[in-house]
DNA sequence: ATCGGAACGGAACATCCGTTCCGATTCACT
DNA sequence: AGTGAATCGGAACGGATGTTCCGTTCCGAT
């Protein structure tokens, strides 16, 4: 009995686990992984049913994780804020003019679809969730007041914009993604322009969104 | 008997009909609303016996006018197509520089709620919202034309980026419209900015999304 | 005043989807 | 091998929602 380490959350690596348990942290991943293709191809309006189906397994095993869809919904947004943090923190540790942007087209070509909670999800924001949002934001600010002292971006821009920018730039319409993606590009050259403008003629933003309005209220 | 006028589509003006079909008329503009408002409030997932309700009648009159919710859905976007239509028709009889811009404001605290098709309508594009769509068309290459002209907006514009630029400044958050208006308004500034800085850079935009893309692929 | 039919409202129906439940299956341990 | 517990898959349940159907209401013509 694994009565020794007293880790609660099992931890990360499942590569050695007692058999049964191997097949199961699989399933997970899968279901996960699942998810968030079905998710991305159909809106979170997918049937938890296609979800199981796409990762092999029946729902009674998708429940058994996620007791819920909006569980699983939310176990998929978060996952997505902790990616998007780890990007921030590595474009921001660069320390190169543009982050901002960089940062941003990024995110376009890695994030696969929707990672975003769906309207009215009034439960109370996960641990983990705000966890992975504080390290987003703090990330993204360091991001932005370095572009700011290049003057790349016009200061006053707050981290909830460049979120805002993120949410704009996410793929809303039907087109094969490589479409998708050169509009969205030639979009946020558009953006890019128009921050740099604004930051040589020395404009200061103001009444920009608070970061606390982007916390869980996100949708798609 | 109406036998003189051989319209097929009975007539605009409503106001002097044969009794019973007025009270129909008013119902069917009454659901017209009443879908406007609730679709704007809950999405387009929202229940027809809503719409019903909201417009005070049973949803049997609802599916007399609409065989089908989708039906209802295109009608609401249809019209909604046709509005945008008017509106850039009149901003670009103004001529002014800067109407792209204007044009969008308008239509970001003009437009209430999704006037958009769900994904996967797959229905033929029915002819009112093909006229519509190539009405609004051709006055969106006269307003970006103006622009171009005027050197405001960077030649190679289309008007396919217009309407991008307008999906992207959709209210897509559920924060309070207020708030939500100035958010894009703040955007709108920034790109703005962007599309006059590229203009008397001179720069020419290339291999911008064709109008053809737009029409009936829509979604919410 | 009476009649016919157009329009109405809403109960009833069918379907879809989230969720629950349970018998079958599989692995660890003896 | 045999046993038991953990896990699995998917049928069954319940609620929500799109759609149909029909008895009722109301207006205009006779």
């Amino acid at each position: 009995m694994p009565s020794s380490t007293p880790a609660s959350p099992p931890d990360r690596d499942a590569a050695a686990l007692p058999g049964r348990q191997r097949e199961a942290r699989a399933n997970d991943t899968a279901i996960l992984v699942a998810a968030r293709a079905v998710f991305a191809a159909q809106g979170h309006g997918a049937a938890m049913s296609d979800v199981a189906r796409e990762a092999g397994v029946g729902v009674g095993s998708v429940y058994r994780r996620y007791p819920t869809k909006e569980a699983l919904v939310e176990a998929l947004h978060t996952h997505g804020v902790q990616e998007a943090a780890r990007l921030a923190r590595r474009v921001a540790d660069e320390v190169a003019p543009g982050a901002v942007v960089r940062f941003v087209a990024c995110q376009i070509s890695t994030a696969t679809g929707p990672l975003l909670r769906p309207t009215g999800a009034t439960t109370p924001i996960p641990p983990d969730l705000a966890r992975a949002s504080d390290e987003l934001h703090e990330a993204l600010e360091t991001l932005v007041a370095q572009d700011v002292r290049a003057g790349v971006v016009p200061a006053g821009l707050t981290a909830a914009d460049v979120m805002q920018l993120l949410l704009h730039l996410r793929p809303t319409l039907p087109l094969p993604r490589a479409q998708a993606d050169a509009l969205h590009l030639r979009y946020l050259d558009l953006v890019d322009a128009g921050m740099r403008a604004q930051a040589s003629a020395g404009v200061v933003l103001e009444g920009g969104p608070a970061w606390d309005e982007w916390v869980g209220t996100w949708h798609d």
